[in-house]
DNA sequence: ATGTGC
């Protein structure tokens, strides 16, 4: 028999019917409240076509004797007059519309009919997401939308260059992958005994009850690197550019990239407030994740604090892998460059006026401004300098974008596929899955090129041993 | 993205 560790079968979740696009409230109690009561016997696929159909066409099932009262809600709530879109979409710039999706782009759109949308922009690695697509850059006037900030609020890359001879990496390969393994915690994972940090301390923690109850759990994930795209790898960085801000002469150097958010912290404060801004301010269907918050309400500031506080963290927790991979190296950075692409800045335009500008999976960009944009486990990432676009809003992509669903991915390709590739292109992975194959990116090179007008190049990494989360024997090459 | 699930 079937073993199973929970006594009940799964029950049809309110956050899964959320993610259909199921309208928050009164209909998702009322769907909840029917399914577990007549249809809890019906196999879950069945009870969500079954919702689903009420929701496509509630005024046929007004009168039916079990779904009738879903169908109500959801044609009350739909009267309920919600927040216009504008009629006019505001204009925006896409840069490298060849390589985006339809979705992204009907996203894009429906934000930009937002009545607090002032200004925006497409990266050229832009996707659907959830709310505003991710490679989506929107600046808005007094008002912050947490699903226009993503959920992995903070997320962020950041490097350190070595004084190491780049040789090292092919001579101490089996050390490295062990200097991996013992320094870094993916997943579900964290270290027994985490180092502390100043973030700790950060009155935001006892001041803002949702936050309060996430600390703990905070203090557990310090240091560690979470899961999905996100990495910690060793590789070679080029430096091209002479003139370059750390006054590194061109040449080839070891450097550390790391690539994580802010675990748990975020993903609990993104999903709260943006349950409260659904909950304050109604919008259609089509654009009710891109519920905001007014700046100047309660809940806005306590979101401004909390997603300022997820953002610290998830640098608390780079610098702490940064620096436990400098003490097992022996060595201290000669540079370091750090840069967040899931958050909302207050910037200023050129006449002065201020907007809340949310960067969903896109590099901050502004004239000078450093960062950087990773490919994939196998192709290069590069090391940028802004160049201060205003049509792309100081904004550049985030890395290559996906050209393949999760999903696609372990349906379509093989491991020893992945492998075999792997191997000729000469990269040692530790953990990671089909889903993160280099081929389900697009192409670095494209992706830069379309973006040449919002970044110049200041130095080329390439990746050569890559931790992900999973299994850690899972793709690597032997 | 997230110990995902009123």
């Amino acid at each position: 028999m079937k073993k199973n560790k929970s006594k009940a079968p799964a029950k049809l979740s309110a956050d899964s019917l959320l993610r259909l696009g199921f309208p928050s409230g009164k209909p998702l109690g009322t769907a909840l409240n029917i399914v577990h009561t007549y249809y809890k016997d019906l196999p879950k696929n069945h009870q969500i076509e079954l919702l689903q159909d009420v929701l496509d066409a509630p005024d046929q099932y007004q009168l039916h004797s079990t779904l009738g009262p879903l169908a109500l809600a959801i044609l009350a709530q739909k009267e309920a007059a919600p927040i216009a879109l504008k009629e006019q979409q505001q204009d925006y710039t896409i840069y490298g519309a060849s390589g985006i999706d339809e979705g992204a782009f009907r996203q894009m759109e429906i934000a930009m009919r937002l009545p607090v949308a002032r200004a925006g922009a497409l990266m050229p690695d832009a996707h659907q997401g959830y709310g505003l697509p991710i490679g989506g850059v929107l600046a808005t006037e007094n008002a912050v939308i947490p699903y226009g900030v993503g959920v992995d609020i903070g997320c962020r890359m950041s490097m350190s260059i070595y004084d190491i001879n780049t040789g090292f990496l092919s001579k101490n390969t089996e050390e490295l992958k062990k200097m991996l393994l013992d320094n870094t915690r993916f997943g579900h994972t964290s270290f027994k005994r985490p180092k502390g940090h100043d973030v700790m301390d950060r009155p935001e923690f006892s001041e803002i009850p949702i936050v309060r109850e996430l600390k703990d759990r905070a203090f557990l994930q310090l240091g560690t690197s979470g899961g999905g795209n996100h990495f910690v790898e060793f590789g070679t960085v080029d430096i091209k550019d002479a003139d370059n801000e750390f006054n590194l002469p061109v040449g080839s150097y070891l450097a550390v990239l790391s690539h994580s958010g802010s675990r748990g912290l975020g993903a609990n404060i993104a999903g709260y407030y943006t349950k409260v801004a659904m909950d304050s301010c109604r919008l259609p269907q089509e654009a009710k994740h891109l519920a905001w918050l007014d700046l100047a309400t309660e809940a806005g500031q306590e979101y401004w604090l909390a997603m300022n506080l997820a953002g610290d963290y998830a640098s608390a927790c780079h610098h702490q892998i940064h620096e436990r991979l400098s003490e097992a190296l022996g060595e201290s950075p000669l540079a370091t460059i750090e840069n967040h692409h899931n958050f909302a800045w207050k910037e200023k335009d050129a006449k002065g006026r201020e907007y809340i500008v949310h960067r969903k999976g896109a590099t901050p960009a502004g004239k000078g401004v450093l960062g950087i944009i990773p490919g994939s486990m196998a192709t290069p990432g590069f090391l940028v300098r802004g160049k201060g676009e205003a049509k792309a809003l100081n904004s550049a992509s985030h890395g290559a974008g996906r050209v393949m669903s999760r999903t696609q991915a372990k349906n379509t390709l093989s491991k020893p596929q992945v492998q075999k590739h792997l191997k000729k292109a000469g990269i040692e992975v530790l953990g990671s899955d089909l889903d993160e194959a280099p081929m389900v990116y697009k192409d670095i090179h494209q992706v830069m090129a379309a973006q040449q007008d919002l970044v110049e190049v200041v130095g080329v990494f390439n990746p050569k041993i890559v931790r992900m989360n999973g299994d850690e024997k899972y793709m690597e090459v032997d």
